[in-house]
DNA sequence: CGACTATTTGACGCCAGTCAACACCGGTGG
DNA sequence: CCACCGGTGTTGACTGGCGTCAAATAGTCG
């Protein structure tokens, strides 16, 4: 985690992406930023139902959403990347209905709510910006929704790596068809509800016909158009459209 | 369909019930709303793509949100029931990622996209519970997420029932543990993740297990504490304290 | 009455969960 | 230095939940 980069910047290249941003919109969104902290891999950043005082963008690393479920288990409903803000729809919400971790060590900077209210009073623009991205987040949840409820575990997977490998393409931390992955099986089976076992034997099969390979925290693409038929995806659901917004 | 009532009535008490408005922020509302259309069941309001000018909000019936899945499934995201606001997220997003259709003859309440800006641009309040309400939406999708990813077919069907109970309760449609509920059983099954022969299964086992009974358009609930530990049932996910926003 | 949709039930097969065992790795402490 | 350990990855055997196929019934509409 290089500590020299601008915390907003990958923020900032995702929104200059759907929309322009003017010099005095980017000066509030920096006025807004209060500080940049590290946490541990494993750290549970945000616990549900407490109450919340400012969100979190992600710098470096990954967070995640997840709930538990009875007997141990947890759904994790959301992958966060760098540039994402995990939890700003807890400056709306005041609480939450999940839980924020880190998936890996992570960098974040901190967004007091007091400060994004001042956004809402004088920045309409910006605030349907913000706004906007709280809804990106939904429509890779509800595109979640479809792949867990109607797909088998090898789309579920391969979907899960088209998703992340364009995420992260937008924010320069993929290219080349390969990208740094740092999640156990035990984390990708509980994004995709599998069991880390069947997790396995799925990563297993992709890699032996050749479409992906899994590995070492690392993930590489072999087959782009063979993973993408697999998955069933179609990436209309992230919004990559430029528009006045 | 009663014609005489309030378009905005549920909707209004959706929102008293999480924060105040103001006489000013009903009027903005008020003066938002264009006119009040009516479709058959089965209709499709809006296709995933198409670009969008206004937002629809349901008066009466049920409408959903899905998306196809190769081989002629559909996947339902949410059901919404009269005082949801369909696609409000549309007036952000300006296409959608998914279709909106009616499950059953619906009566809606159209607010012009401009209309809506009007406000963003003056009621910053008003702009927030906007917001909010979208978030519910993803909120209830999240535990969609959580129920379809982690549990089994008898647990999903009882937490839509659950689910829906509550809203509808809060608007009115549902008390005394029953409520009109005009689905087909293959329409739970594609709000749930499972087939219409799957769902007449465990239907049949909730209603001999004494727990809940659904048939003829009509859900009556016998055991609400056993249906709610079935669903492993936590409603805080619908956000339904209220307090400055 | 015929066509269609929705519901119900049974038989069968497969995908994925469960249980178990083993290999590998980095860290820890005797 | 090596034994030990917990976390992760890998594989095989078995089981069960749910999908698929099929067929019968009932209700509705033309």
């Amino acid at each position: 985690m290089a500590a020299d980069v601008d915390p907003l910047g990958r923020f900032l290249t995702r929104l200059r992406v759907r929309d322009d941003l003017s010099p005095r919109e980017e000066q509030a969104l920096r006025g807004a930023c209060e500080q940049v902290v590290e946490f541990r891999a494993g750290h549970r950043l945000v616990r549900a139902g407490t109450e919340l005082t400012h969100s979190t963008l992600v710098v470096d690393g990954f967070l995640s959403r997840y709930k538990d479920v009875a007997g141990g288990q947890r759904q994790i409903q959301e992958i966060h990347v760098p540039g994402d803000f995990a939890d700003l729809h807890g400056f709306v919400l005041k609480t939450l209905d999940h839980h924020i971790g880190a998936l890996t060590p992570v960098r974040i900077a901190l967004f007091p709510h007091d400060r994004l209210r001042l956004i809402t009073e004088g920045e309409p623009h910006l605030s349907r910006l913000l706004w906007f991205f709280t809804l990106i987040d939904a429509s890779i949840q509800r595109e979640k929704i479809r792949t867990v409820g109607r797909r088998n575990a090898e789309p579920r997977i391969a979907h899960l790596l088209c998703e992340l490998y364009l995420r992260l393409e937008l924010v320069g931390l993929a290219g080349g068809l390969r990208f740094a992955l740092p999640l156990t099986q035990a984390d990708i089976g509980d994004a995709t509800g599998l069991t880390a076992i069947h997790v396995n034997r799925m990563l297993k099969r992709l890699r032996e016909d050749g479409v992906a390979t899994v590995r070492d925290g690392e993930a590489v693409i072999h087959d782009w158009p063979r993973l993408q038929k697999i998955a069933e995806f179609d990436p209309a659901f992230l919004y990559r459209d430029r528009r006045p917004r």
